[in-house]
DNA sequence: CAGTATCCTCCGGGATACTG
DNA sequence: CAGTATCCCGGAGGATACTG
């Protein structure tokens, strides 16, 4: 268990989640893997805004956390594949309740920036 | 709309809302505010592991977000009160699934926490 | 009571170069 | 291909002192 979900722990349940889903990249790391299985170089492409030691750094940690599984093919080229645990599955309604309210989000602060920019301007 | 929220866009709904409910006691902010409008002083209290100037700033940036609603009374003593916004309270069935999943992820962790400890020990 | 001002530390995240 | 090593920066969050 991570520092940072200990400290959480000593909070509040939903403060534990946030310490072991909050990092950038993770949540749309879970949503992604909901989705099936992916080699490390696919999630590369699929979050081109990260780079690959944050990538590594993001997985290592949901793997710590039990978030994720990853599996190592003693292989040339190396292959190594990124699935969730039975934890990370159990975040299905979670993500989709997440990408609504992100969505839903994203259309009312437009609006609140278009009232915040004729208050200032 | 924060720096942060709008590199999130770029990315993903779900990274939407990690960037405006990721900080540490935001959540638990909401929490406590879908229970009930608090001044600030009380979600101190409620809050003890959170300096004045963290939870400020944590309470303003809920507040440009749209997620919280600031009410400041001109008087002496000064109060202030804190309450969520529908935004804010759109957020009540996510922080409950959230509630949940930490809930469980303490107890899945502390067994994860023993094997992890069988390895290395 | 509800903050601000100032200073400080830690660490998340990025850039670049290198490797088994 | 899937990383690691190294260096760097900004910002989150905390401690303390002060204020309208």
């Amino acid at each position: 268990m991570r520092k940072a979900v200990e400290t959480a722990a000593q909070v509040c349940p939903v403060e534990v989640a946030v310490a072991v889903l909050g990092g950038t990249w993770k949540l749309t790391i879970v949503k992604y893997l909901l989705e099936g299985t992916l080699r490390f170089g696919e999630l590369g492409r699929l979050l081109p805004l990260a780079g690959a030691r944050t990538l590594t750094r993001q997985l290592r940690e949901l793997e710590e956390d039990g978030v994720v599984d990853r599996k190592v093919f003693a292989q040339v080229p190396p292959k190594v594949e990124y699935s969730l645990t039975a934890l990370g599955r159990s975040l299905e309604n979670i993500v989709a309740d997440l990408d609504r309210w992100g969505t839903n989000y994203a259309s009312a602060a437009a609006q609140l920036g278009e009232r915040a920019q004729q208050k200032s301007g």
